[in-house]
DNA sequence: AATAGCTAATGGTCTGACCATCGGCAAATT
DNA sequence: AATTTGCCGATGGTCAGACCATTAGCTATT
């Protein structure tokens, strides 16, 4: 049983301890938001940031580390620490949903299929000339890789960033870009797959035409379905593939 | 002009330069991800720690510091360094004000209008009994707390939360998990609307009558429809109150 | 004109020291 | 016997100075 030792109790609150690097972090990030410090602006030497504040570089450096993790700095040794183009302090924090449980392969196929295709159906409403060029040549690349797995590869990888960069959702895409590195590993074996290369990679172009086309058509709903109708076959190859070199 | 010095040109691809920070921040992540480490869980101290990974404490620090920042880890003086729950690090988000702007507000909207849709959809297909009991008590809650916005908000956020768990799809559920934790804050605001409440409420009460009589009915695709109705006219609300309460 | 080499600036790392705080223990107090 | 007080070690937080690796820009060489 706890007892008042006086009439005040709850009249006095935890004293607030703010550390140096948090004031330092509050600070900087204030200036980032008032638009002092401007996208691509360079910061002052840590040296000399150290003489402003009053502080030690060891509180300076973990504050500016933070700032870096939160994706608002960028430090590059020999040049200087560069204000960000855009705090990506959400998608980061998405994708470390990712990180903390174990990487199903299952369920990552079906958190893929369901990015893709309504990607592809917010691409198809959104994405620029610009966007569906690009799109265009990476399908370009596809086909003109086809002897040449890596670059077959990549240009397919390339096409379905495309896609996800042309919804204009920052989220959408980085939450497609982790899918895909996770992903990546098994697609590559399955195109490995020697009795299965050469088809699959046909059908995957012929598939890959068909999104294209209901893009440039601005047909969402098509494009949603001709994209789930890709990852659905690519992806059977995937869980096929993956059965049989037995690591799931 | 540029000129190939050597028939290599693309053979070989800038290497990769590792902090030791990035390297720290890594195996404790991996750490952490493999449940060798659990949340309460003590690290040893930093002198010790240091020995360990061979590095400066300066170092080490730094990428402590990270990972406090992200919520991962909570350093107390003269205690120790904990791992934390999971989930922790969108307060820290809040706390700097980020993810303010608009257009994340946006994204995040769309976002999370994918991912419960979808989570409503699988969730018809693959709730346990155990899993649709839940969910029909956390849908009493809601209905016990129209008068008491506390309660009402948590019962309405369980109900969603035990949708994206009815799939078994660990991905959806974390990514839900923390796109509505971002998401609360304004959710809150759009319920605190004086003149909107109390309509809202109920409204929103009926669509989630409406969804989980489709999960029981095992109706993906109504399911679906329903969920996406619900969070449109949800998030119709909330637009309309950040653009209110100007924070683009 | 192009290349190679030098120099200063800068971020990255290490070390050792000191401080403030906290938990636990023992002595002092009631 | 129970509570308070004071002390001590452990620990995170901070600081200062040094050295290293890389980069950009200048200079001298070819």
């Amino acid at each position: 049983m706890k007892k008042a030792t006086a009439p005040i109790d709850d009249a006095m609150r935890p004293v607030q301890r703010t550390s140096v690097s948090d004031e330092i972090i509050a600070q900087i990030t204030d200036l980032i938001e008032r638009n002092v410090l401007k996208p691509g602006d360079r910061l002052p030497p840590e040296r000399e940031l150290c003489k402003r504040f009053q502080v030690g570089r060891s509180s300076l450096r973990e504050a500016l580390r933070s700032l870096s993790m939160m994706g608002l700095l960028d430090g590059r040794v020999g040049e200087g620490t560069f204000v960000c183009n855009k705090g990506q302090y959400v998608e980061r924090a998405l994708q470390w949903g990712f990180l903390l449980d174990g990487k199903k392969l299952q369920d990552l196929s079906e958190t893929r299929m369901m990015l893709e295709s309504q990607n592809a159906y917010l691409a198809a409403e959104r994405a620029t000339p610009e966007d569906l060029a690009a799109i265009a040549d990476a399908l370009a690349g596809m086909a003109g890789g086809l002897s040449d797995e890596g670059r077959f590869l990549a240009s397919d990888l390339q096409f379905h960033l495309l896609i996800a960069r042309a919804t204009h959702n920052s989220i959408l895409y980085s939450l497609l870009e982790t899918t895909r590195s996770y992903l990546q590993e098994w697609i590559k074996e399955s195109l490995a797959e020697p009795a299965l290369a050469g088809p699959r990679a046909e059908l995957s172009l012929a598939e890959h035409r068909q999104i294209l086309a209901a893009l440039q058509r601005r047909d969402a709903e098509a494009a949603r379905q001709a994209m789930a109708a890709h990852i659905c076959s690519s992806s059977g190859d995937l869980q096929r593939t993956s059965r049989r070199s037995g690591s799931g």
